[in-house]
DNA sequence: AGATATACGCTACGAGTCGTAGCGAAAGCT
DNA sequence: AGCTTTCGCTACGACTCGTAGCGTATATCT
């Protein structure tokens, strides 16, 4: 899971994969119990049993050990196909909404992001550790609506890139921003609203041809 | 300016404005030396030229100082009219990018965002200082596309106000999205498709009735 | 087996920050 | 004037950080 160091084939004793599993849940609790500003390395370590140093000998600092911790619950999106892409984009939004209703994934999320505005590793690694596997949701909802002939599988490839950053940077965005900062639910209406938005300009500008304005 | 406590007609010797300013301004350049987690209130006060007893009198912490620190930048937003309803979302969307350029907002505002998710009375104050002057942009691009036609008046006004709520999510979500979680840039490229793709599920739906999906 | 290399728990440490208290002096209001 | 509040300054206990040093435990290599 992302040591700080990769303890490839080397000779003497392993890191504990118990004392792992113990520090990354100790964090997500502490989360909860405390929240972002307040957890510190050495309640994290006492909350794990493990000894403060333990800690530091495996994550640089806070950030990447929280960026770590919450990284598992990404791994529970799911993305049940419901038939039609306009369900299944629906059901998307209410899978990231469902994340951040959990207290863990709330105060770490946006805190994590503002320390990567200054830190290019940790950003990198929010990228690969949650970023990514949020992508993973919209890219599958393509893929099964283009199957399904509800979206034309695009020629050019780097177009078709570019398109999918968009929806995805749509899609996260307004979830994050509606549940974070405007602080008012994600409902199934929500949902349903912005998903009929979303999908309403999709249609449009496929309909419409390649350029929309001049 | 939203102090701690607001000095209502009391009768000692008035908090000096000059130091205010000294410590917003202070604030600002300490977040672009330092950015938000290294920056702390005694060398805000340092900077500042004040004492530190002096910011505890005003702010009770750093998340309320910063807020109105940066609230400032977004008082500077303004929308000339461009003539369509596409130009001035455009417009918007560039507004909003172009702040999240400055090294102050950037570290600052995801920041105090994450802080909120646990502080009811910090994402008050940050609604009032910020999100709301955001909102503002918006709301006056609808009410100039009503003026021109391009938009319907709404009588339902409850469902008007979703429909603007919902908008706005969108928008600085998408934005926000795009120029901090993915880190690339917000140019004019990407902020024409995505208004394309927002005004095309606008008029989609405003074309396609009421009700959208069933 | 023995040697070697690394992880682990523990204690201790200097450095830095927090938020507050107490003081005398300055500045406005009635 | 007299009163009230602010301001700058110093000092303080409490907390967190990240590291160093030590003895012990557990793996691989010869």
């Amino acid at each position: 899971m992302c040591r700080t160091t990769p303890p490839a084939g080397r000779k003497g004793r392993p890191r504990s994969p118990e004392a792992d599993a113990a520090i990354l849940s100790a964090t997500r609790q502490a989360l909860v119990d405390l929240g972002w500003s307040k957890l510190t390395m050495g309640d994290v370590a006492a909350r794990a049993g493990v000894a403060k140093t333990t800690l530091y000998r495996r994550w640089a600092g806070k950030s990447e050990l929280v960026v770590d911790a919450v990284a598992v619950l990404f791994d529970e999106l799911e993305l049940p196909d419901r038939g039609s892409l306009a369900a299944d984009a629906e059901g998307v939004v209410l899978q990231f909404a469902a994340l951040l209703e959990r207290p863990e994934a709330r105060t770490a999320l946006m805190a994590v992001v503002a320390e990567s505005t200054r830190d290019e590793a940790l950003r990198t690694r929010i990228r690969h550790a949650i970023v990514d596997r949020q992508k993973r949701l919209v890219l599958e909802g393509r893929r099964r609506a283009q199957e399904r002939g509800e979206l034309p599988y695009e020629a050019d490839e780097a177009a078709a890139s570019r398109t999918a950053d968009l929806i995805f940077d749509v899609v996260a965005g307004a979830v994050v921003h509606r549940s974070l900062v405007s602080a008012e639910p994600v409902d199934v209406e929500w949902a349903r609203a912005f998903t009929g938005l979303l999908l309403g300009g999709l249609t449009a500008a496929s309909a419409a041809a390649p350029r929309l304005r001049d």
